[in-house]
Order: structure tokens, then sequence, then C-alpha cells
DNA sequence: AGTATATTTATTGTATACATATTGTATTTT
DNA sequence: AAAATACAATATGTATACAATAAATATACT
């Protein structure tokens, strides 16, 4: 077996980021060592460092003589969200526009068409991580090591939001989000870091108003074809 | 001896974390595991989750099977730094402003206190973690988990730059630092967000005026009298 | 002599065993 | 019966020993 004990440890690591970006594992829930370290086959000493590795990306959060935990998400995580988000990501679209070099484009575009191929396959976890992907690629293009770890931090909890509120429904809405990221490329593509932000401004505001739907959904009493407003106080 | 394991595992991240905000530790340099663990009397295992939770804060860089080292300092941080810093500490202050706590402006007034002792004994390290503590406090009012990774990661390089350059001259113009401090408090007590956030991106200007003037200093055959040139594509 | 290759040395990575702390349970005491 | 305390069980933290990888040095070969 090819397998060793380093290329178990990076297997553990995409594990339990995949299961928390698709909250397979829930905000808040234990993770337990011996448990882990029998799953993935590695001892605990390799195990607790990897544990510290994702404390540090911010999937994790640990508590002295207390374990690790997937990072929690309170109350407070949806307004935290949508404050920082549009400035951090119209700064990286910025900057990605700026900064992007030849071999990124093409990441991107790649990303791009495994997004779309995971929007026509229904699956909502993959649609996620796809779009997980999509989003780190424009991070990488931006280079700016400041940024970064905010930026990753909200794209965490972005792809666990999206599990929460898109997986219901909402299956006419997710070809904007798609066509979002074409325009996003074509910005990049073209230079233009003003039209790039204006963009990542936007798909914020498309994923703020599809949550706020969700959360604040129209009253049942509501009259037939009127529109429901938006919330601008979320 | 008082000195559990643990409390000697908290010293030794207390400690690199001061020798690497003071550059008493230079950017780049290696972290030798077995040195250290002589050093603060720990073993390795202990060592190596501390050297992967202050990589999670950014004071350090690890590289697989070749140890853990000081974050770098490339020739593009400054230019990276100034672009993200004004943006980030402008909506720190803001939502310090919006949300800070009475023990929270406490804690900012004591710090400040500190600063100016620190500034009035001439200890250039002492100013530089006096600065990083007043900051990290008004971070701490903000309260945005997703804004805080970021903040972190620009404190420790606003540390590490001020050990470099301020530590030449430039007697005459701390007390303004101090003075946009005293500012600050006033506008989070006074609970005006725009304000404070205002004070942000003068502090950074100042900052980054101060800089610019060490590294592109007048030419030594300008007229006397002639005033700086603040250096805006810097 | 210069390059390539083998061998040694140093450093990082992992496994196991042991120590410590926390939590839940049972027993005792009021 | 309720509260407090002691005890047991479980999980986390640390130390040591061993394995694997990378760097450095020495040796062989063209």
């Amino acid at each position: 077996m090819g397998t060793t004990p380093s290329s178990r440890k990076v297997a553990l690591l995409d594990a339990l980021r995949v299961r928390i970006l698709t909250q397979a594992i829930v905000p808040g829930s234990d993770l337990d060592e011996a448990r882990l370290s029998t799953e993935f086959d590695l001892s605990r000493t390799p195990l607790r460092e990897a544990l510290r590795e994702l404390a540090g990306e911010g999937y994790v959060e640990l508590t002295p003589n207390r374990g690790a935990r997937a990072a929690e998400m309170s109350h407070t995580t949806l307004r935290d969200f949508f404050l920082a988000a549009p400035m951090v990501y119209g700064a990286i679209l910025r900057l990605a526009a700026m900064h992007a070099k030849p071999d990124q484009i093409d990441a991107l575009k790649h990303a791009q068409i495994e997004f779309r191929a995971a929007l026509a396959s229904g699956d909502v976890a993959a649609r996620a991580l796809a779009n997980n992907r999509f989003h780190t690629v424009t991070g990488d293009m931006a280079g700016n090591i400041y940024l970064r770890p905010s930026f990753h931090r909200l794209l965490i909890d972005h792809s666990r939001i999206s599990m929460t509120f898109y997986g219901a429904d909402s299956s006419n809405e997710t070809g904007d989000a798609a066509d979002q990221h074409d325009a996003m490329i074509d910005a990049i593509v073209a230079r233009d870091p003003e039209a790039a932000a204006k963009l990542a401004e936007d798909h914020w505001e498309l994923s703020r108003h599809r949550i706020a739907q969700f959360v604040m959904p129209a009253p049942l009493n509501d009259r037939l074809g009127e529109t429901i407003p938006s919330v601008r106080s979320l």
C-alpha cells in the first residue's frame, strides 16, 4: 500500500476540510482525537498537529484541556459575515484584476467549468465545494498575504452558510451566481479592477438577498404576485 | 518549582511572539526544534504543536520536512501592507466605536498609559509591544471574527516594520501617534464610528509617510527649509 | 580536476507509553 | 432528599523512542 503516514495526514486534512465546508461535521461539534486517530490510521501526535493547522486556517477551534471542535456559528455570524464580506472580497477581486497571471486565469476558468458541472449535477455539497475553489483562486490571484487569512475564513463560512440556506430550493437563482462568475473572469481578463470590485459587491448582495428571503420569508397571507422586499437590516 | 509543562508551553508561545514582534528573531530565520526544546525545557511534541499554533496566527511559516521559520518579509511586504492596512483598520475602528464595552474601554485606556510610558522610556521594543497591545484591544472591541485574522496579521508586521524604521530616529514624531491613540479613545467613548474610521486612516497615513521618508529620504542637495513631499506611489 | 554517486549526519515526522486534567457517577453526609 | 465530596472513567497533554527524509560530506569514476 502506497499510503505513507504523511499522505494519511494530508488525507485527514483534506477530509476534515471537506466535511466542515459541507457541514458533514456540524459547526461546534466535537472532534474526538481517538476516533479520528483510528479512522485515518494515524497516531494522535500527527493528528493533534493537523488539528492545530486547521485551527490556524479557521476550520477548527481549540480549547485547552477540552479538545477541538468545528468552528462555531452563532446568531451573530450572519451579521458579521455580511459586514466583512463585501469589503474584503471587493478588495480581493480588485487586486485579482490587477495581478492575475495567465496560469491563474486558466485555473479560474477551469474552476468555473467545474462549478457549472456541479450546478448541473444538483449535488449541493459539490456545488459549495466548487464555488469555494473558484473563489480560492481569486484569492491566490490577489496575492496579498494580509487579506488572505480573513478571506479564507470568510470562504469557509460562505460554504457552510450555502449548505444551510441554498440546500432547500433556490433552483432558479443558482444560474445567476454562475453568470456572475463569468463576468468576474471577464473583468479579470480585461484587467478592470473597478468592474471586478463591483461584481464582488453584487455577488454578496445576491447572496445576502437570497438568505434574507430564506430567513424572513414573505408572510403566508401576502397577496399573490407581490414581490418579496429585500431585507436591508439583516 | 511551580512551572508545570503547560505553563512552560505558554511561556514559549509568549516568548516567541515577543521575539518575532521585536525582530529579536529576524524574519525568515530558522526555528530549530531541538534548540527551543532545550531552552524552554519542553519536549518536542508540545513544542511542535506550539509552532503550529503560531503558524496559524501568522508569526511562523511551516515547510514540510524543513521545519519552521519566522514569517518572511519580502520586498512586496510594505506595498501589500499599506494597501490592506487602512481598509482593515478603518473597519476595525468603526466597529470598535459601535460595539466597545466598558471594560474594554478601560483596557484600552490602560494600554494607552503603558504606551506613553514606553515612549518615555525610549525602549523601542517596549514601544512596539505596547502599541501592539493597544491596537489588539481595538480588535477585540470590534469583535468581528472575519476581520480578526487579517487584522492580527497586520499587527504583527506593523510591529516588525516599526522596529526596522522607527528605531533610527523620529524622536519628535512619536508623540503624534500617542495623540492619535487618545483621539481614537475619544471617538470610541463618544460612539462615533465615522470619526474612529477617519482616525484609523490618518494613523496609517502618518505611519506610511514616516516610512516613505525613511526609505526615500530627501536628496542631500535639497534646498533647506523645503518640506519633504509625501510619496504616494509607495 | 570535475562531476556523479554513495554514505554519513542532522533534522523532521510518527508511534507508543505515561502523566495530568476534566467529567460523570456513586457514595456519604447533613 | 439534596448537596457535597470522593472516586472512577474518559480525554487531553507530554515525554521518549524510533522511522523517514533532507542535507552534507566523502568517495569513486570519467
